[in-house]
DNA sequence: TCCATTCATAACAACATGGTTATGACTTTG
DNA sequence: CAAAGTCATAACCATGTTGTTATGAATGGA
């Protein structure tokens, strides 16, 4: 029980989600899926600056990580996005403690444009 | 101009974070200074599992994503948490609009271990 | 002054990553 | 059946990452 810094388990998914994370194509894909809903690999092939291909690796990671959902349909796969997926980074912002709850509003109004 | 996807500029930054977050060590590192304040190197590497050297590179990274900032004091220099540099993460999360705001307790509750 | 402490950097090895093109499996359609 | 579309995987390259040990630059103390 001694995790006082390794907590051996949790950390294990925090590193899968924030390393899938820290791809710029793989965050736009997920955005797209958020807002969009359900896509094809063509679709989302489309809208991206990479090869199908990669944009299939891309997407494995992501199913991997659990940010996202594979349905097959005749010779296409729709993902699907999987908000849920995102529950052990918002745990790990709980490290924060009281500053993320009470200054959320503030890094709120410091995170808008304008 | 058609940044439909690629958002050139703060994508720039959750790139930096993400990646920067993504690896277990560094936040732990995170963790220690978030919890107990303001840390020498030497302290830090007391509780790291990684050689000093190791451990200043990793300081350096979050240095450099501005999760942490650096006060040099004589020989030694102590390294403190820096809260706000999460500012374009959460700012991120907004991708998510009302999922993030509505569900956030729930969320919350899903990620209670018991 | 001389030595020990503290920290950062350089050099190197091992490995992972993102990207490409080529190809194969499978499904739909003509 | 044959051809075309859709997706995933293999092979490969270039680059970046984590980790090590060795070393150098300052600082503090005897």
């Amino acid at each position: 029980m001694t995790d006082q810094l390794s907590s051996g388990d949790r950390s294990a998914a925090c590193d899968e989600l924030f390393k899938t994370l820290s791809d710029g194509t793989r965050r736009a894909l997920l955005e797209y899926l958020v807002k969009e809903g359900e896509q094809s690999v063509h679709a989302l092939t489309a809208i991206s600056a990479v090869s199908q291909p990669m944009v299939s690796r891309h997407l494995g990671k992501l199913k991997r990580a659990r940010l996202v959902t594979a349905r097959r349909a005749g010779r296409e796969t729709y993902y699907s996005a999987r908000v849920k997926g995102l529950a052990p980074v918002v745990q790990w912002m709980a490290i924060y403690g009281a500053l993320w709850s009470q200054r959320f509003t503030a890094l709120e109004e410091l995170a808008e444009p304008a």
